[in-house]
DNA sequence: TTCAGATATATGATAATTCACATATATGAA
DNA sequence: TTCATATATGTGAATTATCATATATCTGAA
């Protein structure tokens, strides 16, 4: 992982929040992402394939949903990082409703 | 300084670099990092501009030279995240010779 | 099998970035 | 003033990123 792939996937704002939303939450799953993003749903699946393929999420399907959390062998700078800007910006981070995770929960 | 705005600075490879080596050695000046980054002088201006815009850095001419630093209301989680990421990716970054130090230093 | 909900991908249009080149400005020395 | 060096900026071309729409795939239930 070098650091400049990392920030480029860190320079649009729907990958920069679904990442800081993901490594606050532990995982979330496309449809949590959806609403508390306020973005399509073609929008958020393009930028977690993106992550996907550059290795800082993995995804894991489990019945009807797919649900994402940070990968595994990302380098723990990089998961210092944004969890750090989590913590220091939480007007940026929008909030998970309720609503948002009874999507999944059930 | 919005963390967006932050991460779009660090996505490019001459703007990161160049923020990376400045974190860690405090001042460059344009001539310095145009050596050591092996770019062109009207390249590494035109993103030293981009970067003095977003407030990220600052510059001060001391005779003939132009040194930039860390812009100082840069937030401190920033600082943070530029000197973490210098320090766990010693690869990522090109080393400063000593021509290039010369360059200004006398 | 078939269907519906959830998620993923392909495609073409638009917009934003980056670059190289040329030129402009600022400084200090002659 | 003139010159040489250091730095900055304007312009247009080329590259890259992003988006909306349409379509495809996967899963579980009937």
């Amino acid at each position: 992982m070098s650091p400049l792939d990392f920030y480029k996937c860190l320079s649009e704002e729907t990958r920069l929040k679904t990442l800081l939303l993901i490594a606050v939450h532990g995982e979330l799953c496309v449809c949590d992402l959806q609403q508390v993003l306020g973005q399509s749903q073609p929008k958020v699946s393009r930028h977690l394939a993106e992550l996907r393929k550059h290795q800082l999420l993995m995804d894991e399907r489990r019945a009807k949903w797919v649900y994402y959390r940070l990968h595994p062998e990302l380098p723990s700078w990089a998961k210092t990082v944004l969890l750090d800007t989590a913590a220091n910006n939480p007007e940026f981070l929008p909030v998970l409703s309720q609503q948002a995770q009874s999507c999944c929960v059930k």
